[in-house]
DNA sequence: GTCTATGTTTGCGG
DNA sequence: TCCGCAAACATAGA
């Protein structure tokens, strides 16, 4: 569920809500495997004291800093969720790690279908250093994009969604952006014109952004869709153009929008325009 | 029971 | 090496 617009909303309402400068005073873990590294006991036992700097993302990850040089990584995938409220309250369904904080509150991370991951890690890097360019940072140009797609045959879509070439798109606004770009999701990738690169560019950025200043897209209505760090709900899926509305009237041009699977995704759009 | 799901990794075959 | 595909992870909702 969370992309790069979610998992950024979640780090803002993070820092808003003043997770940096608190101190960890206990870490439990509920499910072993939702600690990826290192073991449950030591990410337990090394954690306690632990002083959070202000909390950023990259890619879909969220990186808490700790003022001792390393950092802890929550990747939510596609259910999971962190939520900052007064400690004590019992344990709800589905929380795999709660960290109670020195100042009375807790951080938890609720996942019902266990996807997500944790990191304590000595140096982020060794995990974000797999990550593609982050798409809304100045150095991501346009001809940055141009070198990237040069000598890539594959097909734009499951492109877009690989982590290694570009990091933080997801399903949602790969369709989105292609849709913007008028481009085909099964166009080959190194085929593009540089105006044709320049659109994706720029289709890439604005649909990010776009999401971001809706706090996120929250589809459906059901818990294991996307909500704030208070349970707040995203207001993009009431800006989406054609994901999710298989059949419906193409925005532009009135053709029935239509899906495929591409990758193993369900990729939405417009015959005609794309 | 079936199908679908916003993510990622791994292994296979081309 | 690159690419596409299937399965796995584990659960909920339609």
């Amino acid at each position: 569920m969370p992309e790069l617009p979610e998992v950024e909303s979640v780090v803002r309402q993070l820092d808003a809500a003043g997770l940096g400068g608190s101190v960890i005073h206990r870490a439990r873990v509920f499910w072993p495997r939702t600690v990826a590294k290192p073991s449950p006991r030591s990410f337990s036992r090394s954690l306690a004291g632990a002083r959070f700097l202000a909390p950023r993302r990259r890619g879909k990850f969220i990186v808490l800093d700790l003022e001792d040089g390393r950092s802890i990584l929550v990747h939510l995938r596609m259910t999971g969720r962190l939520t900052l409220g007064k400690s004590g309250a019992p344990r709800e369904p589905h929380e795999q790690v709660i960290l109670d904080l020195a100042d009375g509150r807790d951080l938890r991370f609720r996942d019902p279908r266990k996807f997500g991951r944790w990191y304590l890690l000595d140096v982020a890097e060794e995990k974000l250093g797999e990550l593609g360019p982050e798409p809304l940072a100045a150095s991501f140009s346009s001809q940055s994009l141009a070198r990237e797609l040069a000598g890539r045959r594959g097909m734009l879509k499951p492109l877009l969604l690989n982590q290694a070439f570009l990091a933080g798109i997801g399903n949602i606004y790969a369709d989105e952006a292609l849709f913007l770009a008028r481009l085909h999701p099964q166009r080959t990738a190194d085929t593009l014109s540089s105006e044709q690169i320049r659109d994706l560019h720029r289709a890439i950025r604005r649909v990010l952004r776009e999401g971001i200043r809706a706090s996120g897209t929250s589809l459906g209505d059901a818990s294991t869709n996307y909500q704030g760090v208070d349970g707040q709900r995203g207001r993009h899926q009431f800006r989406l153009k054609v994901f999710q509305r298989t059949g419906e009237p193409c925005l532009r041009c009135r053709t029935p929008i239509r899906r495929i699977v591409l990758g193993q995704r369900s990729t939405h759009f417009c015959p005609q325009c794309q």
